[in-house]
DNA sequence: ACAAGGATCCTCT
DNA sequence: GAGGATCCTTGTT
């Protein structure tokens, strides 16, 4: 309180950088996902700055890989910096960026951004929706970048269509448990694989993170 | 060919 | 805080 933060417009906005090249991907999944945050996603005149993660690993029983491959996950199997993109609840569109060697089934899934440009497209792709742009969910950055599944194995390394670009790192992170996956094991249910900007105010369900060190 | 359930969001109360 | 929307993917028959 009192400071002034990315919320009320004070601060400048980042400016979108260099493509993330394929190693940047192909690297240990939570490495990835803490990497990602301050990163940009870029389509067209729309950029966002990506404020919250969660890390869905090897072996982990909330993966959608965790059953082995299928025509929907086989993007996660692929190639690192790839998208994989689902649609959720026959409604809502998911990003996922896929990380580790190719063969291995893993994704970092962007759960909430901050807008940097592009806010008179994103509120129109939000069907003209009243009140204050807000990307704070998963199915709301997917709409903002006017996802859907045929972007599902897209390069994100390469210029033109959607994008992955670096930018600014937050300069604190927070952490807590994973959002909608009941179904899991208790372990994996549990395990903190969720990161968000800790001064940002572009996350979604701010109650459950916490502060700590961040294992790696 | 069928049935179940889902990495969510919005609108109520 | 609770419930409905909405349809694809998946595993089973």
């Amino acid at each position: 309180m009192g400071t002034s933060n990315n919320m009320d417009g004070s601060e400048a906005k980042p400016i979108p950088g260099r493509l993330w090249t394929q190693s940047f991907f192909r690297r240990e999944t939570r490495e990835v996902a803490l990497a990602l945050l301050g990163s940009h996603l870029v389509r067209g005149g729309v950029a966002l700055r990506i404020t919250e993660v969660e890390a869905y690993l090897p072996g982990d029983s909330a993966n959608h890989c965790h059953k082995g491959k299928t025509s929907r996950n086989a993007p996660m199997w692929g190639p690192p910096g790839h998208a994989y993109v689902y649609l959720c609840y026959g409604i809502h569109h998911l990003l996922n960026v896929v990380t580790e060697p190719e063969g291995v089934g893993a994704a970092v899934l962007i759960r909430a951004c901050e807008p940097v440009s592009g806010e008179a497209t994103i509120r129109a792709r939000r069907g003209g929706k009243r009140g204050p742009v807000s990307l704070t969910g998963p199915g709301k950055v997917g709409a903002a970048l006017a996802l859907d599944v045929s972007w599902s194995h897209h390069d994100l390394t390469q210029a033109g269509g959607l994008e992955l670009r670096q930018g600014q790192a937050p300069q604190s992170i927070v952490r807590g448990p994973r959002i909608g996956i009941d179904y899991a094991q208790p372990e994996d249910r549990d395990s903190l694989l969720r990161y968000a900007a800790g001064n940002s105010a572009w996350v979604s369900h701010r109650r459950k993170l916490r502060k700590g060190s961040l294992d790696r």
